[in-house]
DNA sequence: GACTCTAAGTTCCTTGAGGGAACTGACGCT
DNA sequence: AGCGTCAGTTCCCTCAAGGAACTTAGAGTC
């Protein structure tokens, strides 16, 4: 429907949301993330429409979040592999579940539980600061014109 | 467009994009945040449709995101400010500022800079683990099913 | 060899959401 | 009275989402 191009603002917001903004787009990459790789299973799974499937695939597969992969050419059988630039997208999805199930859960709880490697225990993305390590939320930080900014409150 | 409800999925991303997934919505939301607050300069700063803006502003208030706050009611005359809810919405789009900045900003640089209150440099968010503090990625972690869970792969 | 099944799409049609321009209503200013 | 501002609403057009059916190409079975 997107008929405003956001790739061309100077936003990451916005080309983010070029990127994976369309609607499903983020539960492909789920999908694709937790081991739901091939047409015929994200269809279902996800009960999409097979064209919208297809364009989604196509378009997140040019974008370079995905990368489709043959495993067999006759007849051409594909599955859809994430890509480095899609596996730190997968971090936006972890943020938009700790958002989710925080405000959104209700009585059941959270559909999903994610356990950490490091600790072995269940627990939420929380983000901190690349440079200081403290916690940086949206009200610990100032926004300020940066060089690829084309004007002021554009980017 | 979306005919597609994903707020009743069992899925926090779905529910999450069923609130902010709509093209323009992050936007929105930055802009408020960024003292972007009144319906004529969020229509002219975003070049925006005034119908679609008013639909999404009716939708972020409906969802508790943002509040409408009238400030003359003779005439009606109102500005938008960001819930609770809403703010740490906005930690989302920090997430998504890093992720464009790195893959999407190209030759110009990232077009917006943020500087970290508590260590005041320019820095960008990355993801813990909220119980042990270590560096939480969409790569150190285990996907289960979780109490809202209505069956498998469905959240 | 004919029949069925599977996987990965593509094609066609209908409906409804986005875009844009014009209009409205209520006031303030001069 | 006439113009300007703000916050929307209304109208029309186009294009994207949804859904079902169709296609292509091989594999397995009888």
């Amino acid at each position: 429907m997107q008929r405003t191009d956001f790739g061309e603002m100077a936003c990451s917001i916005a080309r983010t949301m070029d990127v994976i903004g369309e609607p499903w787009s983020p539960l492909i990459l789920r999908n694709v993330y937790i081991g739901i790789r091939r047409f015929e299973q994200l269809q279902e799974s996800l009960g999409i429409s097979r064209k919208v499937l297809a364009e989604r695939l196509r378009w997140l597969t040019d974008q370079g979040v995905l990368e489709r992969r043959e495993y067999s050419t006759r007849p051409s059988r594909a599955e859809y592999v994430l890509t480095g630039k899609g596996t730190e997208l997968c971090d936006l999805l972890l943020v938009m579940v700790a958002w989710g199930d925080r405000w959104l859960a209700g009585e059941a709880g959270p559909p999903v539980l994610y356990r950490h490697h490091a600790c072995g225990q269940i627990g939420h993305v929380e983000l901190s600061c690349s440079v200081c390590g403290e916690p940086m939320r949206a009200t610990d930080v100032d926004v300020l014109p940066g060089p690829g900014s084309a004007e002021m409150y554009s980017g």
